[in-house]
DNA sequence: GTGTCACTTTGCGTTGCCGCAAAGATAAAG
DNA sequence: CTTTATCTTTGCGGCAACGCAAAGTGACAC
């Protein structure tokens, strides 16, 4: 399926790309829709694509030996994921699965190379991309080195709201089906725990829960947890 | 000061790259020697020049908003550091000082775009190992989630024994200055425990300790408290 | 409707690790 | 050599968070 450029132009990976190419790039992508609890890839399987979320929402996690689950990221709509090659592995670090019904276009992994030898400022697009995703997780290793497990919750809840937080009355419902196993699994922590500090934080106002569903009331409040200081 | 090709032509950023784009590369680059405890760049610096370490260690770490300090990494010899401009940011993100008397390469920032744009080769090089720094930030995370603090530094020793050990007497030695509040910045926990850990492994001839020096007798034995599975 | 399944909440006992404190060791400086 | 500063070890009390267990609740299928 041909994709309209227009859909991807704004993006930041595609910035400053030459019209020319940037069509020439889409004509290469395949456009494909997957329905809620698909798994796109799996982790340990070999890249042979990369991907673009377009619309909806997709959960990445880990498997440890120990068969924990660790949740790396969520990917949001116009996020590149599945970029094992650019990171010179041969498969992919993780599983990703959707969240919500969703769309993603893809390339075949074998056009990386190419793509990039001949676009070098989608080189440098990709580069400082990947380098906020490096960003993001020394966030998360500082937080998960320093701070105790209610202001990590608080900080990854306020992410979540500021991503994917639809206004409702008042507050920001975070509009994809998440958890309390979500949330652990991004904290570092356990559901019991999730579970005890949100009801807590509804008791006072701040949020509110429901069965796979999350309402942030008091984005303020929840920031001065997370960050005390400031 | 003018820097032969030669010492660094087969580092893997450089690879495949043509030699008279090295050598134009490398007239761009000043090397200057670092005493040990000085400060390559300050966190919060407007970066200005991006840098290789040639001989020697340095320790980068962040300063959070209370104060605490975290290790992000240690830098090895033939490791990029301080490419903030790579990564779309101003300023750097760490601290970077010498374990050790070193010497470092750098170039000019503003080269970086230009470097790149004219080198794709470069660049995916470039990102390959923002990637290897992305996968070994994963790998942490994984580790802080999932793992109890003797695990966590049983795998911190082991990598520090891999990447800067020297063999000496059977054992691999760390050849650089590290304390226990070093390893417990790496860890996430408190050089009490640190110590605590050590102790207890010295007690059993894994390791031998002393006054910022550290020394692994037993890797598999460590390897096995690091994995108990495999 | 009613049953089933998945998710959530809450209680309670346990514990791994921290935080404080103080003493011991080692290296460098005078 | 003595002094000083830094790093390390060890003890002990406390608590945050885990693990187990069981009950509660909403969503969906039939």
């Amino acid at each position: 399926m041909a994709i309209d450029t227009s859909v991807v132009r704004n993006l930041p990976l595609f910035r400053k790309l030459e019209p020319a190419e940037l069509t020439r790039l889409m004509a290469r992508a395949t456009a494909r829709r997957v329905p809620m609890g698909e798994v796109v890839f799996e982790q340990g399987a070999t890249a042979h694509a990369f991907f673009l979320l377009l619309h909806g929402r997709l959960k990445v996690s880990q498997v440890t030996q120990e068969g924990q689950q660790v949740m790396v990221r969520v990917v949001h709509p116009g996020d590149l994921f599945g970029f094992a090659r650019a990171l010179n592995r041969p498969d992919y670090p993780g599983t990703a699965r959707a969240a919500v019904d969703s769309v993603i276009v893809s390339w075949p992994m074998a056009d990386w190379d190419a793509v990039v030898e001949n676009n070098p400022r989608l080189a440098i697009n990709a580069m400082q991309t990947i380098g906020e995703r490096l960003d993001e997780a020394h966030t998360r290793l500082r937080e998960m080195s320093t701070q105790e497990v209610e202001r990590r919750v608080a900080h990854a809840v306020l992410r979540l709201a500021e991503k994917a937080g639809r206004p409702e009355g008042g507050g920001l419902r975070i509009d994809f089906p998440i958890t309390r196993q979500d949330i652990a699994e991004m904290t570092g922590t356990t559901l019991h725990t999730v579970s005890r500090i949100l009801s807590a934080w509804e008791g006072q106002g701040l949020v509110e829960g429901g069965r796979q569903k999350l309402m942030v009331n008091d984005t303020a409040a929840l920031a001065r947890i997370a960050d005390p200081e400031s």
